[in-house]
DNA sequence: TGTACATCAGTGAACGCGCGTTCACTGATGTAC
DNA sequence: TGTACATCAGTGAACGCGCGTTCACTGATGTAC
């Protein structure tokens, strides 16, 4: 009976995560302190390495929190629709998360990790695949299972080129004002050459 | 006449970005010390502060002679090309560049300047616009000029995402063997798509 | 052309600070009887 | 149920290292006459 050592553990680490999350949700990752994530966590410096590995190990599990954010605002915005409509719901809706979720967002790609992606983390990942990969399905049933996997990477990588450049106001970025209009009109190519290419 | 100082300090100014340019080449932008920088470069250490304002200055440097030399192998991509060939040649051509100048194309866009833009560096990135502009200009003639510029950078994001997840080897990001053939095949759908539109 | 002084590029040791991780310790939880 | 001992989560001060930038100094270049 190690219960209520478990509970302890199961809770210290909920607590951190958390603190990671806001701590990351305010200032970005970049200002990520473990001093700052322990003591908002109400434990000590030390306190961290009992319930994570280390630091890394903490931001891939608020990571992986975002993720699932991110995966059930998708599903969300795709319930329901046509192929077509998935798509451009896919696209915004990954534009309006990113942008009210602009460092958690961030930090989901400026996480460098160089041990092996854990399971649990992975599963987040092919979630997030499978949101595009289900209305291309229908969109060009021909297709097969690892063909339909390929068009989903490269058309996930594209509208995150957009928002991303966008977002970071860089030079090559489109105005936010206009990353709307242009991811719409963007998603219509890719229908309309994904239906062009079935003929 | 104060010719010996200024030719000393353009010498010393061109090592310097030299060394940082190889540096950056070898071990990548985050592994960039200044200490190496000057001794590379056979100065001492404190001669980058004469030189350059302080590091972030000097990268920039190296950042523009990147971005002129990506510039210089877009160019010489798309020279004589109908505007779908000019459109597949950039594609193809930034992976290219993009491969096999890696660490310095990272640092393009790993880079952060908290200062505005200098003008010297903001032309080769407008140099980098106009490649596409162009041949999606003649793509498209109804566009207007504030028109063409933003489907430049929209279409420019879009590559840049798919090209920069596949080499980051990200799981979202498209196996290095498809990479080629999935952006051939996208940049086909944009090209049909602005067909379709300008109907 | 030559001399005396002034300037300023270049030197490199020292500064200054940040911050992830460790580790000897303690007190709470768990085990044995 | 209660006592004695064992374990281990949690503590927080100290470690350890990295590295951009500064600054008093010197020697080469520039200026004045």
């Amino acid at each position: 009976m190690t219960a209520k050592r478990d509970e302890k553990r199961k809770i210290l680490r909920t607590k951190l995560i958390d603190a990671a999350h806001n701590r990351i949700k305010i200032n970005g990752l970049p200002e990520l302190r473990a001093r700052d994530v322990t003591s908002d966590a109400g434990c000590a410096l030390g306190g961290l390495y009992t319930a994570f590995d280390d630091l890394d190990d903490l931001i891939l599990h608020v990571n992986a929190r975002t993720l699932h954010r991110l995966n059930t605002a998708l599903e969300k915005a795709t319930a329901g629709r046509d192929p077509s409509g998935a798509l451009h719901a896919l696209a915004l809706g990954y534009a309006a998360f990113a942008r009210s979720n602009r460092t958690l967002w961030d930090a989901l790609f400026e996480h460098r990790l160089d041990r092996d992606t854990p399971d649990w983390f992975q599963s987040e990942q092919i979630s997030l695949l499978q949101n595009i990969v289900g209305p291309l399905a229908r969109l060009q049933p021909a297709l097969t299972e690892s063909e339909l996997h390929l068009r989903a990477r490269t058309y996930f990588s594209a509208v995150h080129g957009i928002v991303s450049m966008s977002l970071q106001g860089r030079f090559v970025g489109i105005p936010g004002k206009a990353l709307r209009a242009e991811l719409d009109r963007f998603v219509e190519f890719i229908i309309i050459g994904s239906a062009a290419q079935a003929d």
